[in-house]
DNA sequence: GTCTATAGTCCGATAGAC
DNA sequence: GTCTATCGGACTATAGAC
């Protein structure tokens, strides 16, 4: 055995989702995450960016197979329904574990702060998505427009998910938020 | 006259600009900007929350402008039309200030903190439309993902008109944004 | 691991406008 | 007197530097 207990960064991101929910983001010191985690503020600090940072480890791994996704469709879909294979796609990896994303969700839903940062991750997702698309020869804007749309389907689609007691999944009501962005953005009467 | 010179808020905002523009926001200390503005620190933050607020001070304006548009948008309209409407109309505001929106985009571009905080803005311009339109009488989702829509066509027509050395207006740039939009939305070939 | 700059808050005091 | 905008100083926590 080492110096220290392995697996410090998995810690401090499960204690401090913990401790946001108990008390609050602002009420929370970095401090009081180290502290619960058994390493201090330093080691924090050397694992994540800064206090918010800490809720969104997992946001990489969605844009890796968010990008492999988008390149791996077939060539004959259109670039709509690319980006809706691929946020379907990608939901399952969110799909086991309901019950964390309502407790990260309510989290976020109560700090401006963290909401912001939620915001610039899913900008970040739709920038990866655009360039994608891009490599498939989708052209501006059209490309950036149907990340957008994902983007857009997928966040509503993940409320009504955590919001709704019903059992639907992820994936689905992902594509239905997709599908009536289609008639809505057909127009007609309203 | 009086202790101080009046118009510290609008003062305050400008010099801002300026100073990031110059410097960079990292490298500029809100005690510049009192400084150069003629008032003290703390007289900054009774105006503005933070040090990033400072640039989204008309975001405000806005906000109200797109809400009333949305309310007064003539009844028979889809609510994709009263969006692009509502967009359209508010991008008038901007329109002769374009040199002010370019320095303003180029700082903001730079700094990771700032494209925060101008996403928030922009889900709150979002959530404020939907709003609105639910008051008409749009359900929802389609409430929420028109809104979205209109948010997505802003952004990217914003950036247009910002980048081309064209002289299209901003208006212009947003509708044929939102056409696009619909387009694509639709599918068919890539 | 310690030290430091800076953001941002809280308290109270003060000066002009009405 | 009341309302609003300013100022001063002390204070905590984040985050980066050494």
């Amino acid at each position: 055995m080492g110096r220290w207990e392995p697996g410090a960064r998995g810690r401090l991101a499960r204690v401090a989702l913990e401790l946001y929910a108990e008390r609050g983001f602002e009420q929370t010191t970095v401090e009081d995450i180290a502290e619960r985690a058994g390493v201090t503020e330093r080691t924090f600090f050397r694992h994540f960016a800064d206090k918010r940072e800490v809720l969104f480890d997992g946001s990489a791994v969605l844009q890796e197979h968010l990008v492999d996704a988008v390149a791996q469709a077939p060539a004959e879909l259109a670039p709509i329904d690319v980006v809706g294979h691929a946020f379907a796609d990608a939901a399952t990896l969110l799909e086991e574990r309901r019950d964390h994303a309502r407790t990260r969700a309510a989290v976020i839903a109560a700090t401006t702060a963290l909401q912001e940062r939620e915001l610039l991750k899913m900008a970040a997702l739709a920038s990866a998505v655009t360039v994608a698309l891009r490599a498939r020869g989708v052209a501006d804007p059209a490309a950036a427009l149907a990340a957008q749309a994902g983007v857009s389907a997928f966040s509503i689609g993940f409320e009504l998910w955590v919001t709704d007691p019903s059992s639907a999944d992820l994936a689905t009501r992902v594509r239905e938020t997709l599908e009536q962005l289609r008639a809505v953005s057909v127009g007609g009467p309203a």
